[in-house]
DNA sequence: ACCTTAACGGCACGATACGTGCCGTATTGA
DNA sequence: TCAATACGGCACGTATCGTGCCGTTAAGGT
């Protein structure tokens, strides 16, 4: 039986990523360390070593693997009703306790790891990404935003202060302020003709 | 003379900042130890931490003794240009090599440090914001931008997606790119009846 | 010109975490 | 039943941390 040693291999997997979640919430990422992992998960060095090269990437794993499924949503067919319930959702999730600080970390940590900040992108920032952008388009077919406007612009500029709130100022992001971006976006871009 | 001891501890100061910024550019902000500052430096650890509790606020120091004078930029009149300078200058300084990497370093040493980040917000963020903010401010009163536009949302919409594309994709941030973004903002802004 | 004081460079220390090697055990799959 | 694989535990050498001590240098008051 392959699947009995492959659940195996898995439970110890998750006990890993689980213990790493624990000691990061309780001690904050900076004070997380593979030995601390490895002893709170009941596991040797070398199980960890086997399947992740570093801190970074284990840490990578472990919150994508709590945070990508929860983020999915309706398409009601108006877009400003869907973007605000996916910025909505996003920062709820990812932008507040118990997640946020660690999604922060994270972040941080891609400054100072290439190969951190490429996993993040392929695994979590591109899909993402590609998802919203199929909502912009769908709008823009219909007619709910101007037919020249900049999808991938329009992205950044949704994303952008959000982001800007978590990583710099560490502002408190509310719906209110959600809202605020998103008006703000949409004035500029919305159906009929562009002022300039 | 105070001068004369208050002048060789600059200079030792300054000699610890140099050798900090030289590592960290040569081996990157990862690889950048206490150590080896002060061996490059040729100073005991001793004179290191007498100056700063931590590596981070080092660093911190280190950034911004390079960057803070030379943001400055003239008040044109015209908001759109004075605007765009200030993106450009500030993109052309921070965004790319060799300061880039520095600064993308230093916010992330902020995620995993809450001291670097007051410190890169108070020294830092905020005199920068307070002088773009002017200038919006100054605009709206000239009736450039809509009188009723919410400046801290317009700061926002502008720096959010520079920080985006510097901290999350990574992708080059060019003055074209600088210019949709200025475009798009104040389209939702601009002077006359707001749409909602 | 002298002398107290403070800052300094150099060295060593215990502590922590790194990544790897070895050993004996347990589980797996043929 | 048996060879292979993954495992937990332990130990090792290295790197860096932050601090203590020691002898030296330079500063500033008298």
């Amino acid at each position: 039986m392959t699947d009995r040693s492959a659940r195996r291999a898995d439970q110890r997997t998750e006990a890993i990523k689980r213990a790493a979640l624990d000691l990061a919430r309780e001690a904050g990422y900076a004070k997380l360390s593979v030995e601390a992992v490895a002893a709170r998960a009941n596991v040797g060095k070398h199980t960890v070593y086997r399947r992740w090269p570093s801190r970074g990437l284990l840490f990578l794993d472990a919150v994508l693997s709590l945070s990508a499924e929860e983020l999915s949503h309706p398409r009601t067919g108006d877009v400003v009703a869907d973007l605000r319930a996916v910025m909505t959702k996003a920062v709820d999730l990812l932008g507040r306790p118990p997640w946020g600080p660690l999604y922060q970390a994270l972040i941080g940590e891609a400054q100072h790891d290439p190969e951190v900040a490429a996993g993040l992108n392929r695994r979590f920032i591109e899909p993402q990404t590609a998802d919203t952008r199929a909502r912009l388009q769908d709008a823009r077919e219909r007619g709910e935003i101007a037919s020249d406007a900049d999808l991938d612009l329009a992205f950044d500029l949704l994303s952008g202060p959000l982001y800007y709130r978590l990583l710099i100022t560490q502002k408190p992001i509310t719906h209110e302020y959600i809202d605020r971006v998103l008006q703000a976006v949409l004035a500029g871009m919305g159906p009929g003709p562009q002022t300039r």
